[in-house]
DNA sequence: TATAATTAACTAATCAGTTGGTTAATGAGG
DNA sequence: CCTCATTAACCAACTGATTAGTTAATTATA
């Protein structure tokens, strides 16, 4: 009957909500994901949510700026010590494959914040999205440069590439379910290296002179 | 001061509400929009739209297949009299393209329920979808077995095509307002016929045997 | 003891859906 | 051509549930 007592640990509690606050707006979308939910997959009072992070929108800017931050970081670190464009897009491919696919709430939150023509999308997810982009084109830029890629518009290669990315995994559960009904292929039971593999190969032979 | 008397009209009252409920599911979502704010765009009172669409739900799930309906009967209909596999390719981006540009709530639609995993994606929206995934398909199998397609795995190319488009859409107002912050090319002045016509090229040169 | 962390209980707003009725159109009988 | 009953279309005002955000009091810890 008595209430166990609870330690108090502040950076822990804020992190415990950044985490579960990540789930819950990727798999609900910011407007099905209610703080009160949030607070009880934390095991905290609906009013530490707001105690650290203000309002919900604060809190679902915090969770952006985390996981945006965190592909980019990545994707720099793997590209450091390479500098030929041909493997510099093929490790900007894997790279973003390979983190869509173990954080699969960066594709879920991305598509939903395009999906209303980023008319009220924060200020913090544009700027990151757009550096994300200038670094891809960046790589495709050398290499027209150094003449290994001919006949390059990167806005469109780019959605090529993230936009076929973000839907293999999120749809990755309805492609499943299609296979089982109609029998058709539907890269089913393709795991992302096969799917990133034939990508970066397609994309290659897209852009190389012949 | 009197009230103008209102003339009644069931078959246009209930063609206005799903017309509006278009609009207003593909900009704001499905969570975002508001049956009273549907009933006031309408002129009609709220009760109205229950007494036609019975709920919220069933409202979205015959605005879904209201547009898919349209855009696969597009498509069959300009793919009639085509028979080369090549040029059925091309009609159907080229026709997906324009469809997705002249109601660009489509696209929108189509991310949004996709961004969620289709987790609680309405039984008719999942089955719309395969049905034009497999018109596809097809196209690409009897390209393969024809000899002018190679290395095919139809569901990536589906995703390269459809993806890059419905992007290319919903992204329109960020990348003009990308390139006035950047100064970088995001193909801002590009309309939907340069888009869908670079696409085909490539997917072509990508497809080919060499 | 001072303060940072935590909570229960609250407010005010919004929303999907309902109810109980009113009014306009329709059509059959006089 | 008129009248009156029936029904389909319409509406104001409500309900009940849920939500983001607040407050004031409480507890752990340094």
């Amino acid at each position: 009957m008595t209430k166990p007592v609870k330690k108090r640990n502040a950076k822990k509690s804020k992190k415990l909500i950044l985490d579960c606050a990540i789930k819950l707006f990727s798999t609900n979308g910011y407007n099905s994901t209610s703080m009160e939910e949030l607070a009880k997959m934390c095991d905290l009072n609906k009013a530490m949510i707001f105690y650290y992070y203000k309002t919900k929108q604060g809190l679902y800017e915090a969770v952006i700026i985390q996981i945006l931050d965190e592909i980019y970081a990545t994707i720099i670190k793997e590209n450091a010590d390479i500098n030929k464009p041909m493997e510099e897009l093929e490790s900007f491919v894997n790279t973003y494959a390979l983190f869509a696919c173990s954080h699969s709430y960066l594709p879920s939150l991305l598509l939903r914040e395009l999906s209303d023509s980023g008319a009220q999308m924060p200020k913090t997810l544009f700027f990151h999205m757009r550096k994300l982009y200038i670094l891809f084109a960046s790589i495709l830029d050398r290499g027209v440069k150094k003449g290994c890629f001919e006949d390059v518009i990167p806005m469109i290669v780019y959605f090529m590439v993230v936009g076929t990315l973000n839907l293999m995994v999120t749809t990755k559960q309805l492609r499943i379910k299609a296979h089982e009904i109609d029998g058709i292929d539907t890269c089913s039971t393709c795991d992302m290296d096969e799917i990133s593999e034939y990508l970066i190969k397609k994309i290659k032979k897209m852009l190389k002179e012949k």
